[in-house]
DNA sequence: CAAGAAAAGGACTGTATTATCTACTTGACT
DNA sequence: AGTCAAGTAGATAATACAGTCCTTTTCTTG
């Protein structure tokens, strides 16, 4: 169990941004500042952009700035614009539902941890993390 | 984010086990019911009898069996026997403390998903999931 | 004590995901 | 038109996960 390093780059990203107040970021400006490869950051800001986090123009003067605001842009949005619907185990066999799926009380343990956490995601958001105030 | 197979499996066998009364599980027994392949679950099982979750003895009539009692086996001491301790990110640059790190608002939030997460997984024992009695 | 059944241990492979890089295209502003 | 930005597509590298195979050790029983 991990974050990926993808979503660490998002969520920093973004708070980068949130901080930039209303000049828009670019990618070179915050892949140098954030030490994150400015040909990947360019990946992740289009997921962004494409799930309606981010709003991007390019040109002189382009980049990128929130299209929300910072209090209605949670960790869970962010999570899954990066990384689609949480699921945390597989228990499909390559598209079809396990034999044990009825008699398999492990699925219900999951569930409820998957639960758990997208609740943790959904109740922080990118204004939290500016102001260091997380509810826990 | 990910609940790995391996995880998936040694908390399926361990169930097995709890629920198996006082007989002795064997490896091809587990692995046959459990559909888990063989080789591979004999690497699951002496992690756990490593970590203290099982004991085992060899030849003829030997097998496996818990070492303590389901209420005494959390989903935490589980985890943390296949897959060490929990580190949600790893921001260590190779070894090195990262240069933001002082700076890093990320960090916190992970750390408290990283909290929130373990908490859970130490709140929900192996009787509790075998009784079907998640206290979320 | 020999044979067989079980776990213990280690080496090795395949595969999928994640992360990264390269090169080209499109759009906006001056 | 030129330049600076993002958009798009694709190749490549690195790694971790899942799984296999083979050999050794330990115990039980006939």
């Amino acid at each position: 169990m991990q974050v990926s390093k993808t979503l660490d780059y998002a969520v920093r990203s973004l708070v980068h941004i949130a901080e930039g107040e209303d000049v828009v970021s670019t990618i070179k400006g915050i892949s140098s500042k954030q030490h994150i490869p400015q040909n990947y950051l360019a990946k992740i800001m289009r997921k962004l952009v494409q799930r309606g986090i981010l709003t991007s123009s390019p040109g002189p003067e382009g980049g990128y700035s929130l299209k929300r605001k910072t209090n209605e842009i949670t960790l869970k949005d962010i999570y899954e614009a990066i990384e689609g619907d949480m699921q945390l185990v597989d228990c499909m066999d390559k598209g079809e539902i396990c034999e044990l799926f009825d008699a398999c009380n492990q699925r219900t343990v999951w569930d409820h941890l998957q639960l758990n956490t997208l609740n943790f995601l959904a109740n922080i958001s990118l204004k939290d993390i500016t102001e260091n105030n997380y509810k826990v």
